[in-house]
DNA sequence: CTTAGATATTTTATGTTTGAAATAATTCAA
DNA sequence: TTGAATTATTTCAAACATAAAATATCTAAG
């Protein structure tokens, strides 16, 4: 084996290690921090985490969102979100409506009640992540999230 | 209200959005690589993720683990794990032993079969982790990791 | 020794999640 | 127009996951 050929092992046995951890790291602070949500959000609202997000997800679009949508967004199978919506119905938290040409889709917006009992909970979400992810400064977050950018712009479509 | 209150609530308002957008993208990056990971260990190999986690710590631990070490390891609820392990010994992968002096506690190890099974997934996924984590140099990912340490040290032993 | 409290695990009920198959509706080429 | 692909959603079975309650065992104060 060359000198070189023993660099290019080395490097490659390097990357591994130093991938594989960071990728440990992400896991477990992203494990951390949402466990630590899912709890605040069942003792303080009395509402599950997949809840929350499907209702974050139809806030942000007044207009309301397609099973589809919904399902790739929040990278989660359709059958999955048929279950969450259909909980979500019978609570009056949503609403599926038959707009559109097409029989096949079905339009999921929040209720009223939804949207009132959302912007609730939005509020001290958004407080419990900044003190959560206190130990960042503002700069070091923006530079962080630019940072894990890339996995947006790549993976985003290739959902299930 | 006065110029520095005013930069204190432009400076929160800033916090706010920085560390939000911070840990929306955090948790897709997560989600991301997950998926793709829990895909590729079926089609590949068969097996679930939470099984894959599971063997991963025990092969970490030559001498077993208890119950409650997975648990707090994989931050995953104890029942959790009792349902994994049982799937686990049913499959011959997995075994619980009676040692110890202590009758409240089993210590859970691979078996051979398990053993083996791990090794080969083992390489695979170390390698698909460096496919997918590709966009970070071996540099930038060993200080990307360093900066999610904080929460190792943070959260650590604060499972459910 | 007895027993109150602590510890480790399992059980239970409920909800989430997946992947595959089934159903239903749309589209478009022949 | 027909009907073969495609698309959108739901259904289904099995596994995963949680929180709370139950069970079993251990420990140590009295």
């Amino acid at each position: 084996m060359t000198a070189s050929q023993e660099m290019l092992k080395a490097n490659n046995a390097t990357d591994d290690k130093s991938r594989v951890r960071l990728w440990l790291r992400l896991l477990r602070a992203s494990r951390a921090i949402e466990s630590e949500l899912r709890e605040r959000l069942r003792t303080t609202y009395n509402v599950t985490l997949p809840r929350f997000d499907v209702m974050a997800a139809l806030y942000r679009e007044p207009e309301g969102m397609l099973m589809s949508q919904l399902s790739k967004y929040l990278m989660v199978s359709n059958g999955n979100v048929t279950g969450l919506i259909d909980r979500l119905t019978t609570d009056g938290l949503v609403q599926r409506t038959l707009r559109d040409g097409d029989r096949r889709t079905s339009v999921v917006l929040l209720t009223k009640a939804g949207r009132e009992n959302f912007e609730q909970m939005a509020a001290s979400h958004r407080e419990w992540i900044n003190e959560l992810l206190s130990h960042f400064s503002p700069e070091e977050a923006e530079t962080l999230a630019e940072t894990l950018k890339v996995f947006a712009s790549d993976w985003e479509g290739e959902a299930r």
